[in-house]
DNA sequence: TGTACATCAGTGAACGCGCGTTCACTGATGTAC
DNA sequence: TGTACATCAGTGAACGCGCGTTCACTGATGTAC
């Protein structure tokens, strides 16, 4: 029934973690947020669902873990699709094609991220950026922007600002054209970086 | 147990089915997407479950009729927010106000509007404006738009393109600021104010 | 080098739950004669 | 004006399902002596 699975040795308990990341992650790949049930993630993950219990307190807890992880793996991404820009002007522009490229290649990944309210963090409020959700994906669009703005190519003057909006834009535009796609979006690249130009005040 | 309805006259059977979908409304504003079950909707409208497969051919097809219901709620919201402006800028800035507000009041009836890949139309690609989910709201954007150029107020050439720039940058902005609500936003006032300027090219 | 044992990584059965959907039915009520 | 009856608006029981979580357990394996 169950795909052949060998236990882990003694001391090695700690290496089923992942693989119910994993499979969870695989699951929300195939399925959306609706597929991540802990009994679906136990048997793709060749395990019974007890055994989960070992790692993780309950579901919401794999599920914010799987979201995490997801939030680091587009982080990743953006960099990724930036690295080898020198011109700031062109670096972010990638990064935000980077992004809504992340959302349309991975739409269910992308749709978990921002599923839910979040649970508060375990700490009592750092609010510091780095700690957040989405925080490292956040900064790497305002180091974009911001490099622009030293390079004299953005008129910015409120970066923080500026960002935010970038980020909300972008957002928007993998949500909705996701949600409604037989709406007659105008095409992505003009779209796309009129919306740039404009919200991150590139001259 | 179930509260006291008292069934129908004969001929009048058609007067379920609105109770039913107000039934789901107010589910839907409670407890989101994920309180809308069928039993639910059937207990809330003092009725048993199956007595609901006399007005919907199953569950899915409650659920198009109450993000269908919502959609020209939040056509109607709009419209309501911005008709006792004259000036045509003024009555942009209140169309997309009103957008973000109705987002920020209703959450997950917001919520709903977007969650899900909808099905195909019933009638065969029909692709105008009007038939789409969403067509009615957005028509009340681009008209606003569209007014700001006849009056010399923005300089847009692109009309269409720049009314879905700001459909998506409000979007974006009540999606993600309700899913993200302890990241340090910029006041909704400025932010708002400074995109819509951007994007609808208003002098 | 051999063995007893504690520990560890899981298993398997069971619980109570709410779900969507089907089916045969009931009882009130409008209508035809 | 009275009555038989067909229709209509639901009901109530049942189905099979997957879910999250608990509990007592088992069997392999590293470790202490």
């Amino acid at each position: 029934m169950t795909p052949a699975r060998e236990r882990n040795r003694k001391g090695a308990g700690d290496r089923l973690r992942p693989e119910i990341l994993s499979a969870a992650a695989s699951l929300v790949a195939e399925g959306g947020a609706d597929a991540l049930s802990l009994r679906a993630i136990a048997r793709r993950a060749g395990v019974t669902a007890p055994a989960i219990y070992a790692h993780f307190k309950d579901i919401d807890a794999v599920r914010n873990a799987v979201v995490a992880e997801t939030f680091s793996e587009l982080a990743d991404w953006l960099a990724r699709g930036a690295q080898d820009r020198t011109d700031p002007v062109d670096r972010l522009r990638a990064t935000c094609r980077a992004y809504v490229d992340y959302g349309f290649r991975n739409p269910r990944q992308y749709a978990i991220l921002f599923s839910t309210p979040f649970e508060l963090p375990d700490l009592e409020s750092p609010k510091s950026l780095a700690t957040m959700q989405g925080g490292n994906a956040f900064a790497i669009l305002l180091d974009a922007i911001k490099a622009c703005v030293d390079a004299g190519r953005s008129r910015s003057t409120r970066i923080e600002d500026d960002a935010a909006a970038v980020w909300l834009a972008l957002h928007g535009y993998v949500s909705l054209t996701a949600a409604l796609p037989d709406f007659p979006w105008p095409p992505t690249d003009t779209l796309l970086d009129n919306m740039i130009d404009r919200l991150a005040q590139l001259s």
